[in-house]
RNA sequence: GUGGGUGUAGCUCAGCUGGUAGAGCACCGGGUUGUGAUCCCGGUUGUCGCGGGUUCGAGCCCCGUCACUCACCCCA
């Protein structure tokens, strides 16, 4: 075979899941006000280095950037939530009322070496509340989540929630931490990450660094008295939603617009990708690429780990549904009475296909059974004759002959 | 970027100590001149990833290379 798709990218084929979970994940945001947006695949560098942050490895060392011919360097987008930030701020969409609730899916990009769970080209299904700082909003959009992933009929998702604090607050405790993992006994380029953002240490993987990490200070025990109020006002309301979590108080994420309410949805089956999707609010992502301060919570859910979760739990999910009728002509006429008759149940919203080709009765009756269809027509010439269809019913065999002039209303 | 693993039919894989390329599934046809899902019979499908080396002989051994994959890192 001369080309396969690229690294790190891959087909979604018939038989996947695929739709039923991009968009079963964003229908109780649906429910809830949020409208479909979706903002370009790619966007000014700038606004992803600014936005996520240029101390932060997708910006650093993930992005696909490029010149278009105009000479703008530009890129595929790493993640959701700037291009929304930047599709409001531009069409003034915060001047109605708040907040403002959108949704979204599509590919995300990242130069990463794949494995299991991560691709260079991913998909995510994402909602953002934009313009309010209400504790009870960020209980409702991580709820949202939550029962996406019920809808589905996933039942070993486990939320980590915790809150990074905010300008008020951080800033003391980042130098805390900071001459705590000083002191610390770490290679090089821990180190490095340390003096890049030190938060980013603490859900290092190896033991022998958790080891030494054990009494480190952590931002949830500094928090101000405002973020202390917001967080124990999230965790009331995630409470009476019923919305079970686990306080994480290491959680780290790696965007650097993430303040307070930070959040993220793990499953243990997926391999070493253990994170399904995350969020959290970014009160000042707005202000990093020029626009007025704006509140803002939402979260990103990865559909391949969620595809992979779904697996690892057995879950059968209900995807597209198949045809209702499979019509099977035999000879010219009965063809071209076929072709006709399968446009009249399209026109009426039947989803209908016929044999085509030169199979024999076998074959065509194999290729309806494998079509998932519920009923079979079969026409031959004689048929047609006497003015009727055979029409079978291929979940028990049972046929009869049913006039033509009674079919369409039968079938419709 | 750094490691490990794996590359054989459309898919999942077997292939002994180096000796003519295999199975199951799938697909096609027949058993039934007009009936599927079961059953029976038959059939199609290969650059053994690629290049080189050793050998009388390489799917198997050696070297290189590419791809895939898992993990580190990072994250969805």
């Amino acid at each position: 075979m001369a080309f396969q798709a690229p690294k790190g990218t891959y087909d979604i084929l018939p038989g996947t899941p695929f739709l039923a979970a991009r968009d079963g994940l964003l229908e109780p945001a649906r429910l809830a006000g949020y409208d479909y947006m979706e903002p370009p695949v790619f966007e000014d560098t700038e606004l992803f280095a600014r936005g996520v942050g240029a101390s932060t490895d997708v910006v650093t060392k993930e992005m696909y950037t490029f010149s278009d011919r105009g000479g703008r360097s530009l890129t595929l987008r790493p993640e959701g939530t700037a291009g929304v930030v930047r599709a409001v701020l531009e069409h003034g969409l915060h001047h109605g009322q708040l907040p403002v609730k959108l949704r979204y899916a599509g590919p995300m990009f990242r130069a990463e070496r794949p494995q299991k769970g991560r691709f260079r080209q991913f998909q995510q299904s994402g909602i953002e509340a934009i313009g309010l700082t209400d504790p009870a909003l960020d209980a409702e959009v991580v709820a949202l989540a939550w029962q996406g992933y019920q809808r589905l009929g996933l039942r070993e998702v486990r939320l980590l929630l915790t809150s990074l604090g905010d300008p008020a607050c951080r800033p003391a405790y980042r130098e805390e931490l900071t001459a705590f993992l000083t002191g610390l006994d770490l290679d090089e380029a821990t180190h490095e990450r340390a003096r890049l953002n030190p938060l980013r240490v603490l859900d290092d993987k190896r033991p022998e660094v958790q080891a030494q990490l054990v009494a480190a200070p952590l931002i949830i025990d500094r928090l101000c008295a405002d973020c202390k109020a917001h967080h124990d006002a999230v965790v009331a309301a995630l409470d009476i939603l019923d919305v079970p979590f686990e306080p994480a108080p290491r959680l780290v994420r790696g965007l650097d617009y993430y303040m307070r309410t930070t959040f993220e949805f793990v499953h243990d089956g997926l391999g070493a990708q253990s994170a399904l999707g995350g969020g959290g609010r970014y009160d000042g992502l707005s202000e990093s690429i020029g626009g007025p301060p704006l509140p803002g919570i939402g979260w990103a859910l990865g559909i391949e780990r969620t595809l992979l979760a779904l697996e690892a739990e057995g879950v059968e999910v209900v995807g597209e549904t198949g045809l209702a009728v499979f019509v099977v002509p035999l000879g010219t006429a009965a063809k071209a009475w076929a072709v006709g008759f399968v446009g009249q149940l399209r026109t009426r919203g039947v989803a209908t296909d016929l044999a085509y080709g030169e199979r024999g009765l076998k074959g065509a009756m194999k290729a309806a059974d494998r079509s998932g269809a519920r009923w079979a027509v079969v026409v031959g010439d004689r048929d047609l004759d006497a003015d009727v269809a055979q029409l079978k019913d291929l979940t028990n065999g049972e046929q009869t002959a049913v006039p033509l002039s009674d079919l369409l209303e039968q079938l419709a």
